[in-house]
DNA sequence: TAGTGGTCTAGACCACTAT
DNA sequence: TAGTGGTCTAGACCACTAG
């Protein structure tokens, strides 16, 4: 009824939850955040309260307890294969992405890529292929295919640069991929399109990427080797 | 003093915690969870000490909270890039995993092996170049420097098919490691190994492993593109 | 309306660490 | 000995869901 109801409540461990958060953020790995009888202190509150508080940010990594001792931040986790978009991937290498449409169209599902996509052979689906380019040369020739269900008018818009925004801005950014990675030898097409001699050696990136639950993209890339290595970071169960 | 002094304490929340993990293992996504009354009543324990103990299912993955109906059994996760050895990859495709070492030596480590492990140049490391096989044709050959300061007498006890087994025995079993995934062709050498023609397109993995916080090996592999895909998962941060 | 999870209180005792 | 986190109690009110 009045202007409340956004926040309905004040939700006090998220309080001293965002405000141990301020402190501890940028700090150095081992510096001691308060104690929970200092927080139960500052902000009046109950214990159990500063405890659920101090429970999440441990969670998320952000803190450790040491029984006895206290708590303190803790050493930032190492990162496990994080899904990014090739035009990511290029600035994180400090290149610049970019790419030339070879073909965009609908076409009908052959039965590879509708159990890829999870859908019937025969269902539509938008064939995209692309140059890629890192600072102007021959990166990559990607491939993919994508559910058209999910993206309706996707060929009528302007096509954007990367795939991973237009996807994002329909909220079906990938949160999951599963990479086939090979090697091979360019063909003529490929060779010319990449600017490479037939017959080097390319890596060939097999994806299939999910949106939660939802198959929205899978792809076959191929790419220069001379000028590409695919990093992988690979862990244990956090 | 005496033999109680292993278990000091019930820890009721993990007697709840292991009830119902107990009940809901090997239960369908979806099935109804017992509610915290219910195991209030069942355990004579306080609601908070039930919350303890399903907020641990909860965050493991296991049970998924839905406020006003209860807690359900939670759809598995997605795993995200686990890290293998050689040996339990191929026992994953189904196949028999052998190896032949070719080279296995103390030697000095070089700028960039002792870069890679974190000691100085000159420090002493343990060289190991192995012929993988799997189903007894050629796979890999594995070129692996590992410290050998956390290794002693390695090369004097029998070598064993698994490295990661070997490293699990000294509590170093890697749980993390960074890949560069590269293509190329097979040299003389790698072709004669490899029983391929030279030219052949090979997929190589230069991979640093660590245990904790600790580099342990540091190798380059390099793989038959005619027999095998690296599979490799992405997600977002979990 | 009955039941569920979400939040919160105001205490308590314990084992452990550091001084 | 003082302080810390770990565990636990016995309540309470709330928003939400489902019949």
């Amino acid at each position: 009824m009045d202007e409340v109801a956004a926040t309905p409540r004040s939700l006090k461990h998220v309080a001293v939850r965002e405000y141990v958060r301020s402190l501890v953020e940028g700090a150095d790995a081992g510096s001691p955040a308060p104690s929970e009888r200092e927080l139960v202190q500052r902000f009046g509150v109950a214990r159990m309260t500063v405890r659920q508080a101090m429970d999440a940010l441990v969670s998320e990594g952000l803190l450790e307890r040491m029984p006895g001792r206290g708590t303190f931040v803790a050493r930032p986790r190492r990162r496990v294969g994080r899904l990014t978009s090739f035009t990511e991937d290029m600035e994180r290498r400090g290149m610049l992405a970019e790419s030339q449409t070879l073909l965009a169209r609908r076409e009908q599902a052959g039965p590879g890529v509708a159990k890829a996509l999870g859908i019937t052979p025969g269902d539509a689906v938008i064939h995209w292929k692309r140059m890629r380019y890192a600072d102007n040369a021959p990166m990559c020739i990607e491939d993919a295919y994508l559910n058209e269900v999910l993206l309706p008018g996707f060929l009528q818009a302007a096509m954007p640069t990367s795939l991973f925004d237009a996807l994002a801005a329909r909220g079906l950014r990938p949160t999951w991929a599963e990479d086939a990675i090979t090697s091979d030898k360019a063909n003529a097409e490929e060779a010319n399109l990449l600017q490479v001699q037939p017959g080097t050696s390319v890596l060939v990136v097999a994806r299939r990427a999910l949106a939660g639950e939802k198959p929205v993209e899978v792809s076959r890339s191929v790419y220069r080797a001379d000028r590409f290595t695919l990093w992988v970071q690979l862990g244990e169960e956090s």
